[in-house]
RNA sequence: GGAGGGGUCGCAUAGUGGUCUAGUGCGCUCGCUUGGAAAGCGAGUAAGGGGUCAAACCCUUCGCGAGUUCAAAUCUCGCCCCCUCCGCCA
């Protein structure tokens, strides 16, 4: 959400960054609103100060009986009449005010390139050099776990449904493994650790921005709780309608978490394999830090170089894209998306995507600290993928083989995995 | 799934329909006092919104929401959370 005197004073930039975001936007309607909604605040509250100003009267006054008595009654009841006629027509305008203030989108940063989709998104850096499948042994993920019995997606399928999976042996080891030695490196980067909750309150959806624009993304449960896609909406959540000390800032938070996503309107895209799945794991990074440009930027940029340093221990060659408008969110400034080379499909593909949103979010969930002058502000977010199972094995197993079918355990994977290669049988 | 108790200013607590514009204590801030400090004394002590160049000023908020009433911290209903217990359970 951005402040609605922001809004008002830099009505281009908004339109600007709707335009840049692929967003429908009617801003007009929304100054409409403000202008209407400002003008009934002022009229109901100069109504309730009269009525309050007789009430404290006739309290002042209280025995009064018969005549006189009815008539400050019914003076009392004609104001009070005016107010509720005043608030009703308040209310309407307020909740469409609000329902609109959810769908302006964050000014997106000005190095973000004009585009789209992903396919227009900017190439920044590579790392490692990318290799073809026959350069480096031939054989593509899935051939190679079903080798080594790592993996079984029919009885998957069979039991979860489209897109189901069991992974086995080697693979689950592997992929705790992978957590582990991902919140390890998090933790000595001075992060806490959490095992996050999946199943969240609606208004963490809405106050991360993935609602109300992706409901149709996220499992619901009879209870009125959701499963998150992110253990971002977990930990967002955390401090939600929290006062935090600017000493305490940045909080560095590194959580693990299962996610779930429906990937609707995703049918015919991935649909082998374990690249897009409904249910998954995920070592989330998020800060939080002043509400400062310069130090979003320095959070984004080291959110970004920890995720880089996982794939570099690991042997993953990758590059890291910046992403254009329109494929950012509604309440990005900014996104890098890191992508790992995928040999048998010779191409990048998403592993991570590290993004802020400047004080978007923590203005939705509420999550303040007093500054060194004693004033409040919203803190500003920020999160990146650390490491997301299964879909990481793709890149993992296909850059990490050997000819022989055998597959390499990068040393720093070596004491959380317990061996040095994944053999065969 | 069931039964009961509770949620008031940073903390503790008072408040069961009208002067609550929420009292008191503690804490904190400032001042007086002092050689300095403590104690003592005095004043202040929130968030959100409107308004304004900024202020003054005004409105809202007693877990959240709705309702009854001229009037709600106080009465009614729903929800959330915490505590105690029964049941079930990894």
């Amino acid at each position: 959400m951005l402040d609605i005197k922001f809004i008002r004073e830099n009505r281009d930039l908004v339109k600007e960054a709707a335009r840049k975001k692929k967003i429908k936007l009617d801003l007009d309607r929304l100054m409409a609103l403000d202008e209407k909604r400002r003008k009934l605040i002022a009229e109901t509250d100069e109504l309730r100060k009269l009525h309050r100003e007789s009430s404290a009267e006739t309290a002042r006054t209280g025995g009064l009986e018969g005549i006189e008595k009815d008539k400050i009654i019914i003076k009392l009841r004609e104001e009070k009449d005016k107010i509720s006629h005043k608030e009703f027509e308040l209310n309407a305008v307020e909740s469409e005010f609000d329902e609109m203030m959810l769908l302006i989108p964050n000014i997106p940063d000005l190095s973000v390139p004009d585009g789209e989709s992903d396919a227009e998104n900017l190439e920044i850096r590579t790392w490692g050099e990318p290799k073809p499948l026959n350069a480096i042994g031939g054989k593509d993920y899935l051939t190679l776990m079903k080798e080594h019995d790592m993996v079984d997606l029919e009885r998957g399928a069979k039991v979860s449904g489209f897109r189901g999976y069991f992974l086995k042996n080697d693979a689950v080891v592997l992929t705790m493994a992978l957590w582990h030695f991902t919140l390890d490196e998090l933790s000595k980067r001075g992060f806490d650790l959490f095992a996050a909750p999946s199943l969240v309150r609606e208004e963490n959806m809405v106050g991360t921005g993935w609602f109300p624009q992706s409901k149709n993304d996220v499992y619901k449960t009879q209870d009125d709780l959701y499963l998150s896609g992110t253990a971002e909406v977990a930990m967002m959540g955390y401090h939600a309608g929290e006062v935090l000390e600017e000493k305490d800032l940045p909080r560095k938070y590194a959580a693990f978490s299962p996610c779930f996503r429906r990937e609707a309107g995703s049918y015919g895209k991935d649909e082998k394999g374990l690249y897009r799945v409904h249910e998954f794991y995920k070592v989330e990074q998020i800060i939080l830090c002043k509400s400062d440009h310069q130090e979003s930027v320095k959070w984004h940029e080291e959110l970004t170089k920890n995720s880089e340093e996982i794939m570099q221990a690991l042997r993953i060659p990758y590059h890291v894209v910046l992403n254009c408008g329109g494929d950012l969110g509604l309440g990005q400034v900014k996104k890098y998306d890191i992508e790992g080379w995928i040999p048998s499909e010779n191409k990048y593909r998403e592993t991570h995507s590290a993004s802020y949103f400047h004080d978007f979010q923590a203005r939705r969930l509420g999550i303040k600290y007093r500054d060194a002058e004693g004033k409040m502000r919203f803190v500003h977010s920020l999160n990146n993928t650390a490491i997301a199972t299964p879909r990481f094995l793709e890149s993992f197993i296909e850059n990490n083989q050997n000819h022989d079918g055998s597959i390499n355990i990068p040393e720093p994977l070596q004491k959380f995995f317990g061996a040095a290669k994944i053999e065969k049988k």
